[in-house]
DNA sequence: AGCCAGGCCAAGC
DNA sequence: GCTTGGCATGGC
């Protein structure tokens, strides 16, 4: 039924590619500067605010640790949040840089402030290429109204191995997953959602309709 | 002209 | 343990 729905998903807004983006950065840095900026914020708003680190050439998290703390600050303004998004990019790129590349996993990851499950999975996955998937808040609306979860504030590590137990262990398919999840909510899922329009409409146990 | 966005944390019950 | 408030800009 998941894996399914990743199918109807796949062929009807076809491939999404969210990283990596142009190249500017390495596609752990990347992955790591987009996916805290777009914390709770809009990806319009992220890419003013990732064009103007690369117009200030930004393109690294050792530039990010390296750059005055204010300057940086008005180059990702656009991005909302922008006085605890610049500490948590500083002290994110510090913690980074201070150990070996094999010891970014989860765990560390999470210990990092700032950095919470939604955050690490997206920048292990994208990042790192590391078979975990990336559950947020479309997710868990998206798979509540389908009728897949009876609960809609269900706690993201169970969500996460439901849906992990019922796709195959392929990382195209997760990425995609993820990013087709959150297109179809930007589309059609929305808070007040347009059933109508929607091609889940007939099997989806949504209470709204 | 509100409402909302690809969350997270600290503080308060 | 669970809820709440704060963080901020720009698009629709």
């Amino acid at each position: 039924m998941i894996y399914n729905l990743y199918k109807q998903l796949s062929s009807t807004y076809g491939k999404q590619n969210w990283w990596p983006l142009s190249g500017y950065m390495e596609k752990f840095d990347e992955v790591s500067i987009g996916a805290i900026l777009t914390q709770n914020t809009s990806w319009k708003n992220v890419e003013k605010a990732l064009e103007n680190l690369v117009s200030a050439k930004i393109l690294s998290l050792e530039d990010v640790l390296e750059i005055d703390e204010e300057f940086f600050k008005n180059l990702i303004r656009p991005a909302g949040f922008y006085n605890q998004k610049a500490k948590r990019l500083k002290n994110f790129a510090k913690s980074v840089l201070s150990v070996k590349k094999e010891k970014i996993n989860r765990q560390f990851l999470l210990s990092i402030n700032g950095i919470g499950k939604e955050t690490a999975d997206t920048i292990l996955l994208y990042g790192l290429d590391k078979l975990t998937f990336v559950v947020d808040a479309y997710t868990k609306r998206l798979f509540y109204r389908l009728g897949v979860i009876d609960n809609e504030k269900i706690e993201y590590d169970k969500l996460k191995s439901l849906i992990e137990k019922n796709i195959p262990e392929d990382l195209e398919v997760y990425k995609e997953f993820h990013a087709l999840i959150v297109e179809h909510c930007k589309n059609l899922c929305r808070k007040k959602p347009i059933c109508d329009k929607c091609f889940l409409k007939d099997w989806c146990y949504n209470k709204q309709n």
